[in-house]
DNA sequence: GTCGGGGTTGCCACCGTGGGAAGGTCAAGC
DNA sequence: GCTTGACCTTCCCACGGTGGCAACCCCGAC
């Protein structure tokens, strides 16, 4: 009976934000909704169904590339769900490259940070010595080498 | 003798790009560059000292407001250690956290994908239970818990 | 009719980084 | 001298994902 809300119930009942659940209109995500005469957005249950689905990706970190060609594959009836697992285990890899990322970083700052007093005297000696890398004959060649891992807006 | 040295230089010396070093000094995080008659901007070697501070930073994956912080630290003289240390371990929590969050995500991910078949037949049972998950009395409270890491724009 | 809660659009912000346009400058070579 | 090419400057735009705010329309209850 797919009975139409308007898009705060479909806030209530799949827990994106309006702002987002227009954002991902525009994007593409979602089809357009349909509109009251008033020009009100109006939902049924297989949006919500559809937005539920978005931010659980969201949720494991998919980005909404991904979540668009996961969205894709999950409205066709007839995908190979190697397909589906396919980009499962690439975000999979994703996250684990990430995650080895953050424990090199971990890593790298856990030494010189045991090794540092902590009290009133202004030495910190690896923290220092951490601070001035390479060093030695200056002129670096342009390194280039990156992280990737950045703080999220999320709350 | 600090000989000076134009924007490139600094780049090459540095590994910071002039981009980021224009940017940084907009920020604040370094001190107004000196100029030219022309206008060039012109660093000597703590110049350079700094921004290999930053970059290194920046590959731990401090945020520039906790690059900022350090920085001061760093040239104050007098800093007590106890202050420097307490910026490192909050970050390292902060890494923690993501790690965490990462883990959590794999975790949640992994599962389902191992029961995938992946091959030409549309089911993937327990990715498609993953895509729909509370489910059930429809109307979800305003969830609202979210993640934090998302992908960042480094190379 | 008025009020409050919704709805709509659109623009601005964050962060870090790169791309590019439009224009000025400098040193080397003819 | 003049041209060329490398380099500098500023300013704006983009990405991703999200929030905030402003200005305005709409609808139901009193």
């Amino acid at each position: 009976m797919t009975r139409s809300m308007n898009i705060v119930a479909a806030v209530r009942a799949s827990g994106v934000s309006a702002k987002m659940i227009r954002h991902y209109e525009e994007r593409g995500l979602i089809a357009k909704a349909r509109r009251t005469a008033a020009g009100y957005r109006l939902y049924g249950d297989a949006d919500v169904h559809a937005l539920r689905f978005i931010r659980q990706a969201r949720d494991l970190g998919f980005s909404t590339q991904h979540i668009a060609a996961l969205l894709d594959l999950w409205r066709d009836r007839r995908r190979p769900s190697a397909k589906v697992k396919a980009l499962a285990l690439e975000h999979l890899r994703d996250l684990e490259r990430k995650a080895a990322e953050l424990h090199a970083m971990k890593a790298t700052l856990e030494h010189p940070v045991h090794g540092c007093h902590g009290d009133d005297r202004p030495q910190c000696p690896n923290l220092e010595a951490l601070a001035m890398p390479v060093e030695g004959g200056a002129t670096a060649q342009p390194v280039r080498r990156r992280g990737v891992l950045r703080q999220g807006t999320r709350r």
